[in-house]
DNA sequence: GTCTATATGCAGATAGAC
DNA sequence: GTCTATCTGCATATAGAC
């Protein structure tokens, strides 16, 4: 049953590698999260480091795609930035894990990077013509598309990035509580971004 | 030269465990890059963790006080969020690395967190209070601290948290152009915070 | 395709001389 | 306090039987 073990190493390596990242990892850990023995692990990957860049890359297209053309629908711009972020907190909120991980091992290798991005054709052309316009129309304050799109990603991606730490410095470490503080994030944010780039 | 050695022994193994994490880090290149031997790493700290721990507090502190602190100054409230951003935003700068490193680590091991919350007294009540009463005086939109507190921190750090991938994404790799997008960022976020906040 | 057993290398840690 | 040499254990990876 090929397909099925190739799945289930997967789904283990995915859960062991966004959780403890590529050094942290051990490959003994993914084979009893799959139920399999290790050495089945190098017949199907070869190499720790392959079954590790199959799990990036799949999380890394999990969070870019969205970031860029987050804001490129065709609806007005201040209804495009509340969808945006709606769906892109959604996908964050589904993968709480990904960013850190991603984040950290971008880091870790920065040069993996250029091929990854390139193989996408990521492009914010598109995104910088749109919010030009905004500005050039009077819609909104004049802002650059590179310090609206960061503002946006970092406050939907630090609500869950930092929750370790937010819960335990505001919440006394309630998880029902943090739970409720992220089901009024979403809007907060939405609100705190609408109320800063529209004219007043 | 105890002193010294001690000194030395911190400087290379803060270098080493921040850019690459504790299961990243070797002792033999923190050894190396402090010029010494591997024994006297351990004659000093005695164990790989010990050392770490040292390393990862000092971090810590540096980054959490004025976290809370920030807004607690006693100057009129906008001025103060101005005062903080820029007083955080240089922290950060000075210390690119370290907010992702603390919040990998933290992600790590989130129990070792709680006896360092205990050490320092953090008590974000203060904070509450004061954003509290400007919601009271109708000087501001009504805001719950926790939000406002993280928005402000999300924007700093992501700043350099994600470097790496927007400069590559926004500014074709392009260090002096990334440089230039951040000493734009200091007044962008200063900005994007007040007049979210601020009634209309 | 899956297992058990094993080789290989390396990292953390210690012993002991100076 | 600092070094060289060495022990120990463990993690990745392979060999080979089924």
């Amino acid at each position: 049953m090929k397909d099925n073990t190739e799945e289930k190493i997967l789904d283990a390596a995915r859960k062991v590698f966004i959780t403890k990242g590529l050094d942290g990892a051990r490959m003994q850990e993914i084979a009893d999260e799959a139920g399999i023995n290790k050495a089945l692990l190098h017949y199907y990957f070869r190499t720790k480091q392959n079954l590790f860049d199959a799990v990036f890359e799949e999380a890394f297209f999990k969070l870019i795609p969205h970031v860029v053309n987050l804001l490129t629908l065709d609806i007005p711009f201040l209804e495009r930035i509340e969808k945006a972020i709606d769906k892109y907190f959604d996908v964050i909120n589904a993968n709480p894990f990904i960013p850190l991980f991603v984040l950290h091992e971008i880091n870790r290798d920065p040069d993996k990077l250029a091929s990854l991005l390139k193989k996408q054709g990521v492009n914010p052309e598109k995104l910088k013509l749109i919010v030009e316009a905004e500005v050039k129309a009077g819609r909104i304050i004049d802002i650059r598309h590179e310090h609206l799109m960061l503002n946006i990603i970092s406050m939907i991606v630090m609500s869950f990035a930092a929750r370790p730490l937010f819960q335990r410095m505001f919440f006394e470490n309630q998880e029902e509580q943090y739970e409720e503080f992220l089901k009024q994030r979403k809007q907060e944010i939405t609100r705190f971004v609408i109320n800063s780039i529209q004219k007043k």
